[in-house]
DNA sequence: ATGAAAGCGCTAACAA
DNA sequence: TTGTTAGCGCTTTCAT
């Protein structure tokens, strides 16, 4: 492969001239402009991206930490970066950790090898404190309430989307209430679970364990969640589910099982994904495409040195009423 | 940021004894080791990758060329991609083109450019001829027969398992088939076509132009596609949809618009997605996962020179019977 | 407007 | 076993 020094001396011009003919610079005469272009024309030169690189210490890469790909909820986040990326000429690395705290910690270095120049986090499973210290290397974005002022975020308040879902249902007669969650101890599910008592409490409902369903993350586990409701003497009337998917699973195997939507068991689904037009499902749009896109400004942001503070974004969440919850209050 | 040099005059050593300790290579004394290590450890000393890139002209990075990021068939496949990447230490660059033809230009210039050690094309928009020559800078994986014995590809014969689909379909009585395809030129859609074309030959069917429903790609373009059903005066009696979230939407929009499945319409989808399973559908599974992974090893395996020659793999396909077509013969 | 030359930080061939 | 040194290919400052 070609390099500048060929170009250089094929068009009779010091490599400095090739690099800014290259680089578009100012103060290069036509003659030289032109003799360079023909050089490059002629050996099918191209940069060397690593050693332009190396040289500004720069790579115009973001790195993507996320646990995985084949995942609803993380493609729509990622077609969100994505798409602000491709606006910004930006490419994106994509690091794919399944939750393995190694693999995160290896994804990290990355900002610290200098080969991202920043790193947009849609979740993670170690702690932020083991996190927070890499933002010296570079921008670091959470895709969720860091709860930290010193790393920037977007973020939605899961606790209060989730009480206003909550009083949704209790304002059209249910007080017997389950939720089905993804990790049981993601920073987001932590907040739904506080959402959950404190709204149990407000209504002097007491707390059935039982009812909280852990590791709902795709499709096939609402199916899960049907059976054990099937089991149970005394069932939810409503069902607060934090994926579209899941959702979903729990509609088609309800309908299997002959538990009726929304009348024996009301459904609140998250996420607000095509899917959940299709079944018509009652859901509440967390906007992840906007937060992938805000993710992404705001690291490029900082990349650019525009803004120097961590940026701290709430998004509005809205619940859109569809139907799989009754508009009619319940009988008692 | 410390470098080697300073490590190296830290450690009293010589930066060639430094890259030996943090590259594991052997004849290195255990004091100098120590002395290294320590030195390291004390200035929080990282490796700078532009360089290492640089110098050793080779990233460890691969390419990976996609038209949307959101989609379920490139998520399976990027799924398997990135499971063998991580296996091998690899990184993985994201190139979304929206089947933009400058975008994959774009991206392949990523090879030219030295920035990636090689790529996978999961489906693009250019011509083989326009890509081929890019293989002139570093292996080149395609995910679906690029018809050239040049470049490697990993593929499934969809000429094949579409007839195979639809003589399914016929000893089971179908005579009146429609299909349901993604982009009308792409290299799997014009298979299908000609498969569709000859096995409607082969029984001496008309060809109805109105029964090849095109840019079925997401689960909601199965609404649209019901309701052209609907207004037809003649309508199918069965329908193979190139992708489960097609299938879905119609099964679900057929129920309601009481069309009973199998019955009315028999449906077989394609790529044995979760969502498959779900509603039951009869689909032929195209090993998504596998060819994703493959196409990693493939392009692995060139770049470590294991093989030299573009290696062409053909995957086999298999249709899952489930419950979208009536184990009965229709009545005539 | 142009060129010389000093980096950027690491690797690896060669010498010792 | 260790050090010296010449790259890797480009950018950019400083002269001119």
């Amino acid at each position: 492969m070609a390099n500048i020094k060929q170009i250089a001396k094929m068009a009779s011009v010091s490599p400095a001239t090739v690099s800014r003919v290259l680089n578009n610079h100012p103060y290069v005469s036509d003659a030289k402009r032109k003799a360079v272009l023909d050089a490059v024309e002629c050996l099918n030169y191209s940069k060397n991206l690593n050693a332009i690189h190396l040289s500004k210490g720069k790579t115009n890469i973001v790195g993507v930490i996320l646990p995985f790909i084949n995942h609803a909820y993380f493609s729509k986040l990622l077609e969100g970066i994505s798409s602000e990326a491709l606006n910004a000429n930006y490419q994106l690395m994509l690091c794919q950790t399944n939750y393995d705290p190694n693999e995160e910690l290896k994804a990290l270095d990355m900002l610290k090898m200098k080969q991202v120049d920043a790193i947009i986090v849609c979740s993670k499973i170690l702690q932020w404190e083991q996190i927070e210290p890499y933002s010296k290397f570079g921008p670091l974005v959470a895709c969720e309430d860091a709860g930290k002022p010193t790393i920037s975020s977007v973020y939605l308040d899961h606790y209060s989307s989730f009480r206003m879902g909550m009083q949704y249902l209790i304002d059209r007669g249910h007080t017997r209430i389950g939720i089905c969650l993804g990790r049981a101890n993601s920073v987001n599910s932590l907040k739904r679970i506080r959402a959950y008592k404190d709204t149990l409490k407000a209504i002097q409902e007491p707390l059935r364990e039982e009812w909280i369903f852990y590791q709902c993350l795709n499709i096939e586990d609402g199916v899960g969640v049907v059976h054990k409701i099937l089991e149970m003497n005394e069932r939810p009337t409503a069902l607060m589910v934090t994926s579209d998917q899941v959702a979903a699973g729990i509609i088609i195997e309800a309908g299997k099982k002959r538990i009726e939507i929304p009348h024996d068991l009301a459904i609140i689904g998250f996420d607000n994904q095509p899917i959940a037009k299709m079944f018509d499902l009652t859901t509440i749009d967390n906007q992840l495409f906007t937060m992938g896109s805000l993710a992404f400004q705001i690291a490029h942001d900082q990349i650019m040195k525009k803004t120097q503070a961590p940026e701290n974004r709430e998004l509005e969440f809205r619940l859109i009423e569809r139907s799989t919850v009754s508009r009619y209050r319940l009988r008692n």
